[in-house]
RNA sequence: GGCUCCAUGGUCAAGCGGUUAAGACUCAGGCCUCUCACGCCUGCUACUCGGGUUCGAAUCCCGAUGGAGUCACCA
């Protein structure tokens, strides 16, 4: 049988990290097996309906790299993919269900249904309808008396079913609800939607959150009824926030678009996801796409709900992000030089710097804020334990830079470097607390993407040369 | 509350009856070094608890505890 799984998002307008790695294990375990990953759109809830929504989900697929291979856009022959296109389809499912007996009409209003809950406010449908005769509902029919259909579920027994994941799942039938298949509109609800959706697209691997894992057996119950070959299940534990919270649009901004925006690499967002909550065989970390489908298999999959821990992630991002090519981190930098205090300065000179010291982009704008922004500062800047340096010693030595900012020709890096070099030989002096005093007498900041020459020769010579002055006086006029 | 599921360091996790209980992130220390990073090295920290079964249990069973999910004319 060919391997066909699917994701089935609701059109809400965001991809959430979650729904992100369901559809890439989806995609994983299809193209591990060669077989098909199909889109489907949920939208039967009109209510909650978003302008523009399928298009994310459409971007995120793509720049995720997880494409699907039939979906809205991509006819594979059993459309429909958009669930509110199919509408009409659902309700001679359900009647037909209703003439094998395992549904049945209901016409019990809010009222009696209320009337049923328990203390705890918890109802179960009592089966009052299921009792009503042929005739009866024939003409509660006719006379156009609103209803609903119901599944018909026995009422003593077990069911059960093997999850690819969690193994066996029993439930006990009268633990369960007759629950609504058509609502009084005449829709599906979603888990009739699904169980119809699924069997007429061929859907042989069902894959998606554990929060179906107990209510998968009513499922099952209805591919019965219709005499449907029941799909494989693989559910997964969910992402949490913490130990208690699951990662939702409430707590935190977990969606794939705000991590994009903030700087993170999408392979490096699919990369960590897919370790979220599975594990290959190997100790691997950062894997390609194609090695993630080649190794992915169901053995790694852990029952155990995972915290997302976005300091791994940015971990991981920055593992990608210095493998780049220079050229294309340059490329990738760029926007966000564009609106920091770089403006004007050497894009490729200050990305290479860079590229070795940024977790995710967005950092930055942060750490080229000194190339605009100088300033006195306290001479502590000037203390460094292991170098043995401190005001003092600045003060001593600093006027030293002064020539040679003024004499070496060209103003690049490693004439510069090789000058102070040679400098320093020649006055015995520690090239390292030289350099350390320079630094942070031209940047006046304790931490930067390079050192004294380099950013130096960021600066150019005029600027350079105009900061140690301003720093040297500044250590003068202070003792 | 009923039902279902889960439980290894702070986090992600390997482990499938006999291991010094992997590895990664974080953190600490060191090396390297023109700052900070990067890189390299070292180190800290774990089997929720209690009973079984077994020569032997993180691994199997039972119970407790803790946590999650579910119990809609939402998806």
């Amino acid at each position: 049988m060919r391997v066909r799984t699917r994701f089935a998002p609701s059109p809400t307008g965001f991809m959430h990290i979650g729904n992100l790695r369901t559809a890439l294990y989806a995609y994983l375990y299809a193209k591990h097996n060669n077989g098909d990953f199909i889109l489907r759109i949920e939208d039967t809830d009109r209510e909650r309906f978003v302008e523009g929504a399928v298009e994310v989900i459409y971007s995120t697929l793509q720049k995720s790299g997880i494409p699907h291979d039939e979906g809205p856009d991509k006819d594979g022959g059993v459309g429909p993919y958009i669930q509110s296109e199919r509408k009409n389809l659902y309700k001679q499912y359900a009647e037909e269900l209703v003439r094998r007996g395992g549904a049945y009409y209901c016409f019990c209003d809010k009222d009696r249904l209320n009337g049923l809950a328990d203390e705890n406010g918890i109802r179960k449908y009592d089966k009052h309808c299921l009792h009503l005769s042929q005739e009866e509902v024939q003409a509660k029919l006719a006379a156009g008396v609103p209803y609903v259909i119901r599944q018909n579920i026995p009422t003593e027994g077990m069911t059960e079913y093997e999850d690819m994941v969690y193994g066996t799942i029993r439930v006990p039938c009268a633990d369960m609800e007759d629950e609504i298949l058509l609502k009084s509109d005449g829709m599906p609800t979603y888990n009739f939607a699904n169980v119809v959706d699924d069997h007429l697209m061929n859907i042989s691997h069902v894959i998606r959150g554990n929060e179906y894992l107990s209510s998968t057996p009513k499922y099952n119950l209805m591919y019965d009824a219709f005499g449907w070959e029941r799909p494989r299940y693989m559910h997964l534990p969910p992402i949490m926030k913490d130990a208690t919270r699951k990662l939702s649009k409430r707590y935190g901004d977990a969606n794939f678009e705000d991590f994009i925006a903030k700087g993170y690499l999408p392979e490096a967002i699919v990369n960590y996801i897919a370790l979220l909550g599975w594990a290959p065989k190997t100790n691997d970390e950062k894997m390609s796409l194609q090695t993630l489908i080649d190794s992915f298999d169901v053995d790694g999959i852990s029952k155990s709900s995972s915290i997302f821990d976005d300091v791994k992630m940015r971990w991981l991002n920055a593992q990608y992000l210095k493998e780049l090519p220079e050229e294309e981190f340059l490329r990738m930098a760029t926007p966000w030089l564009e609106q920091s205090q770089a403006k004007g300065y050497d894009y490729a000179l200050l990305a290479h710097l860079l590229q070795g010291r940024v977790e995710i982009l967005s950092e930055i704008p942060e750490k080229v804020a000194f190339l605009n922004q100088f300033a006195d500062f306290d001479k502590e800047l000037y203390f460094h334990k292991k170098l043995k340096c401190d005001a003092a010693l600045a003060k001593e030595i600093l006027p030293i830079a002064v020539d040679v900012f003024q004499t070496t020709e060209p103003f690049d890096n490693q004439t510069l470097f090789d000058a102070f070099g040679a400098v320093c030989e020649e006055k015995g002096i520690k090239k390292g607390q030289l350099l350390y005093c320079l630094r942070a007498a031209v940047t006046g900041v304790p931490s930067t993407p390079g050192g004294a020459t380099e950013i130096a020769v960021l600066l150019g010579r005029e600027e350079a040369l105009r900061r140690l002055l301003f720093s040297i006086e500044h250590l003068s006029t202070e003792a």
